[in-house]
DNA sequence: GTGGTCTAGACCACA
DNA sequence: GTGGTCTAGACCACA
């Protein structure tokens, strides 16, 4: 209901967050759309709800999503979301690209890892 | 005698671990070379001697440098220590093309970058 | 509770380390069973908690298992476990072998050897 | 002139003495040969001659070698030294293809590394 | 409660 | 002097 796999050392609120504000970035969340409740969350995932508050707080404070009290949590509307976020991420990964080439990391070696990662289609979900 | 500044919130070790691992891989210290021993890198940047020896172990099983105990530590022979290197920063870089994967950034996209990165003509290198 | 004995010279978290890869490895540990917490085996075996918390990290890093601060230590999925444990094998396997040549035991030996192992009908296992 | 590379966290007067155990196992040092003065290998390995001293003292304590004050150290007649020496090589070898058997390594790959490490034909040395 | 980090300080074998 | 190990004990964020 979430598709977010939790694992590595990350504190596992973050991972929440990275994971929803990914699927916002990517539209698999639309605008106005309506998040699951935060025990329902918690529950699916077997985590502490306080966990999942967190997550959506600092969602709600980074202005990607809204909450109406008694209603639940939705997608903030276009504007403030997924344009934002994925210039971010576009930033991220041109970082590492650069990183990557000054390792000395050969193209060929890129852009094998880009089509064994983009050709993995679907599914990036239950181990 | 390190010229490593500790700062921001990541644990000790691990920022001297990757101002080390800098060093190695902008050859500002050379294959072979030896490294401040473990006290006095502590007493230099006033932590623990633990601390440094942690950052040390580490490196010294990531590859990039060896320790002869009584002796002290050197860094490791170029083609070990690049090779650690560049392991390093695939991984790296293998995340951050699934992060930007999840982020719903299209294979197009990615392809330009990585285009318009590579072709840059030469030497982008050692900063 | 974690049926292991210190004895001999070798250092106590690497008499931790291969007591608890042995368990797992002849899965008296089962695949995602917790692991007792670092200050319990502490208390049990009368050391302290950072000797337990080195090995613990140890046997992460090889992928023997996974920790979740402030959850606890697991063992690690089958295939992630039985892929870390044939690796050693097979280095250590690797150093027996070199060391075997260097003492001059000529080729046909060895391989008289492995033939007499291997084909010693099927399960010589789990000790 | 004496064919041994020192490597990896063994103390360094162990490594000596296995490494010319291992020589005189496989004879490429021959009863009553010479050995070379402990000032020489001290010198030519870059190490301590205490270090040296100390290796020489244990092969004389294991009765592979004999020592003539004033004179030099000496292989020890045949009896002594190198039947003893490659069974116990023996012995160690096959208690390590026991445990990668136990470890489910294929005998596929067993022949893998063994056709690996005896065609490196000769040269063992010099890094 | 849990794993993770860090300090202060001791001791060891080896060189 | 050098790296390596270990204890005792504290503090942290997270759950």
């Amino acid at each position: 209901m979430l598709d977010i796999r939790l694992e590595g050392k990350a504190p596992i609120y973050e991972q929440l967050y990275n994971g929803i504000a990914q699927l916002i970035s990517s539209e698999r969340l639309k605008p106005d759309e309506k998040l699951p409740a935060v025990r329902e969350v918690a529950k699916q995932l077997g985590i502490n709800p306080n966990t999942v508050q967190k997550a959506y707080a600092q969602l709600e404070q980074a202005g990607l999503i809204y909450s109406m009290p008694a209603k639940g949590s939705y997608v903030a509307p276009r504007t403030h979301a997924a344009a934002a976020l994925r210039a971010e991420a576009v930033k991220r990964l041109e970082a590492s690209l650069y990183d990557a080439k000054k390792s000395g990391i050969p193209r060929g070696d890129v852009d094998e890892l880009v089509e064994k990662i983009w050709s993995t289609d679907r599914n990036e979900g239950n181990s």
